[in-house]
DNA sequence: CTCATTAGATTTTTT
DNA sequence: ATCTAATGAG
């Protein structure tokens, strides 16, 4: 018998009815902190168990590894007894595996290479570079993020409107980029999605023999797919309509990426027969902290009412502690976590939350001269440091020479070996002239003379290491790699800690390596190598994830969806970091838009909330007068998001003087519009809109020289 | 070609 | 403040 009747009865009926719904589509709309996850488990599990369906034959799409992996573990523990393999992961993920047994339809080289981010951007930098193309009106990351919005949008090159010199310069980097990628073997995160929707579309046999083989399709956090994603469900679920959607589009936080909240409704249209279950009953946080989230996400328009609710009584109000400066904010949360830790909490229970990383090195510092241990997700990550990303190149040199033009680039002078930028030209233009890969045109060079004479030991340092790649373990290979190549001995020779530091990086490469190997020893002997390097680039998390130890856990608020913790720090409620304001009165801007600025300000707001409802028992908002950025010390305000909070669930704990904020009556409104203003850095200007919020104006002002921008009233003066 | 110094930039969030 | 790219001296 397995567990199933026990966890069904556990749960409320709406639970339960989307649990056990029968086959056709199923929409869940949940609200935050009602178990929707558990109802996914759950309808895995019972599927599994009750309905005998083979697990290999459902698929579940998750955001995150980490939610997949936590997933995978619950189904088992539910599921006890002989293991179970439901296929779970994320789009991605599944996209990849999907991508390298058919490598072949989907006419890439059998040893594509996935770039990340920032791989991405120096590809299109590297190619606006070679070929010229540096016009003012473009940047590598301008180029970036219009070719993967076109690419969300299953746009190929030369499928986009063009409509002025600006947007044909982009289809043109666009088409050459696609081109550099095809040669090269190259694939970014969202030709991985791309790749798989357009096999699905046009190879008929591929399709048919999937469609079969596949009888449940079930996607969590649905609000946050984008069209890519929804074809993508369409192709895999769609002929079956066994499609289990969940989602909740007041915790959206991720249009910035493609995502598009409206495909709830877009689903429940589509599939008009589906089954739709609301599940509003809050399990996880005290009635204040649920009634002041419920109070913030209602400012927020067109979004379809909720009424989330709880059980749980008693609770203690929303704790507000405005600082002086960041510091202070630091200090206050350590002194919190002090006391609470006195009285017996586990340091594990504590989360301190924020919107953009770099405000974590304010608590980090706090954290370490106090002596507190934390733990910091994502961050500056791990695998995109300097010495861990030259490892890497090695390795997907030793893994694939043909396909890693860029990792040779990388590889082949670090450590220096005399080897610059003349020798790297004239391998580039022979890889052209010859159509052949950088390590082709390498080799070749290698025996032309004596200018050549350096790169060939470096020619036999990877062929030695690819033939020791057939018998040391993966981490073992990593650890020769380090010593053959001369990297360990290069960083050791620096004295100052920061070189110092990248030894230490150096074996903690090597770790997590080998915890790599071993998370792998069930699975097939399929090259273990290639598969640590896609993991690299998809799911470069944590190398060791269950950390048993008590820690304080930070992150930005965008990692901490779909976790709880008793006690939350939801950080910097200032505005222009919550709501942040990119448009604020920075660079480029002349594209600003009201309604555009409405849309941002509500998915900031949803963010805010996601942040509040982590909490189960106590949560905290705390902001700072002044803060540090770029090395100097700037003034902040109290964000609009704690005054949409009803007064009564606040509770001032501690609070340096703060100056009542200005109230700005009607009369000054009118005393700002069109008028002609002057600002430091922007020049001459004139007043075309005013805003108030929360005592702050922002001015929407016409600047002579650099166009419309959003400046604070404080920062310009009125020319008399 | 390497190393040191200097000028310049820095779009928030993540697979 | 901190990192990278560009520049210049050896």
């Amino acid at each position: 018998m397995n567990g199933i009747e026990e966890r069904l009865a556990a749960l409320n009926p709406h639970q339960r009815e989307a649990v056990t719904a029968p086959d056709g589509p199923l929409l869940v709309t949940a609200g935050a902190g009602s178990g929707k996850t558990a109802v996914l488990v759950n309808r895995i599990a019972w599927l599994i168990g009750v309905k005998s369906v083979p697990a290999n034959r459902i698929i579940a799409v998750t955001f995150t590894n980490k939610a997949a992996r936590e997933m995978k573990r619950r189904v088992q523990e539910i599921l006890q007894g002989e293991e179970v393999n439901p296929v779970v992961g994320t789009f991605h993920g599944l996209c990849n595996q999907f991508l390298r047994t058919r490598h072949q339809a989907a006419g890439l080289d059998r040893y594509f290479n996935i770039m990340d981010q920032d791989d991405q951007k120096s590809l299109i930098s590297n190619l606006m570079k070679e070929r010229n193309l540096r016009y003012t009106e473009l940047t590598p990351s301008g180029v970036q993020s219009y070719i993967n919005k076109c690419k969300e949008s299953k746009k190929r090159a030369g499928e986009s409107e063009v409509y002025n010199h600006r947007s044909e310069l982009l289809e043109h980097m666009y088409e050459i980029y696609e081109r550099e990628c095809e040669e090269q073997g190259q694939v970014d995160f969202a030709e991985l999605i791309l790749r798989t929707v357009e096999v699905m579309e046009h190879n008929a046999e591929v399709r048919e023999r999937i469609q079969q083989r596949i009888l449940h399709v079930l996607i969590d956090e649905f609000q946050d797919t984008n069209e890519l994603q929804y074809q993508w469900m369409e192709f895999f679920g769609g002929w079956r309509r066994n499609i289990s959607a969940v989602g909740d589009e007041d915790q959206s936080i991720y249009s910035w990426r493609g995502a598009l909240s409206g495909n709830l409704k877009r689903f429940e249209r589509q599939y008009d027969d589906s089954l739709v279950v609301r599940l509003e009953q809050n399990y996880r946080s005290t009635k204040p902290i649920l009634d002041a989230a419920n109070a913030l996400i209602k400012q927020n328009t067109n979004r379809f009412e909720k009424k989330l609710w709880t059980g749980n009584s008693g609770g203690s109000r929303i704790k507000y502690m405005s600082a002086g400066d960041s510091n202070e904010e630091a200090e206050f949360i350590v002194d919190q976590i002090r006391a609470f830790a006195d009285k017996g909490r586990s340091l594990s229970e504590f989360a301190v939350l924020y919107r953009t990383n770099a405000q974590s090195r304010n608590f980090e510092e706090a954290f370490g001269a106090e002596g507190i241990p934390f733990r910091v997700y994502g961050g500056v990550r791990f695998y995109q440091r300097k010495e861990v990303k030259e490892t890497l190149s090695y390795l997907r040199l030793v893994a694939n020479p043909n396909s890693n033009d860029a990792s040779l680039v990388k590889a082949i002078n670090c450590p220096p070996r005399g080897i610059g930028e003349v020798a790297r030209r004239s391998i580039a233009e022979m890889a052209a002239d010859q159509e052949i890969s950088y390590w082709e045109a390498t080799c070749a060079l290698a025996d032309t003379g004596r200018r050549w004479a350096k790169v060939r030991p470096f020619i036999k340092l990877i062929n030695n290491l690819q033939s020791l790649h057939a018998t040391y373990s993966l981490s073992e290979l990593m650890e020769l790699t380090i010593e053959l190549s001369g990297l360990r001995e290069h960083y050791e020779q620096h004295t100052d800690p920061t070189e110092q530091n990248r030894v230490v990086n150096l074996e903690e490469l090597i770790n997590a390596a080998a915890g790599f190997e071993q998370s792998q020893e069930s699975t097939g002997s399929a090259d273990i190598l290639d598969r640590y390097l896609d993991s690299v680039v998809l799911d470069p998390g944590d190398t060791h994830d269950d950390d048993p130890e008590e820690k304080v856990q930070m992150m930005t608020l965008h990692t901490a969806k779909g976790l709880e913790f008793p006690i939350v720090f939801l950080t910097g409620l200032d505005e222009t970091i919550l709501p942040h304001f990119h448009s604020f009165g920075s660079w480029q801007s002349s594209t600003f838009r009201k309604s555009k600025e409405q849309e941002e300000m509500q998915e900031e707001r949803r963010l805010c909330y996601v942040g509040m409802t982590r909490a189960k028992e106590t949560l905290y908002f705390t902001r700072a007068n002044r803060r540090m950025l770029r090395g100097q010390w700037e003034n902040y305000h109290q964000s609009r998001f704690v005054q949409e909070v009803p007064r009564d669930l606040i509770e001032l704990v501690r609070s340096t003087e703060v100056p009542e904020p200005t109230v700005i009556n009607d009369a000054e409104h009118v005393d700002w519009l069109g008028k002609s203003v002057s600002h430091r850095k922007f020049g001459e200007g004139v007043v075309t809109d005013v805003e108030a919020n929360v005592g702050i104006l922002y001015l929407t002002i016409d600047f002579e020289t650099v166009g419309t921008k959003v400046i604070l009233s404080e920062f310009v003066s009125i020319d008399s």
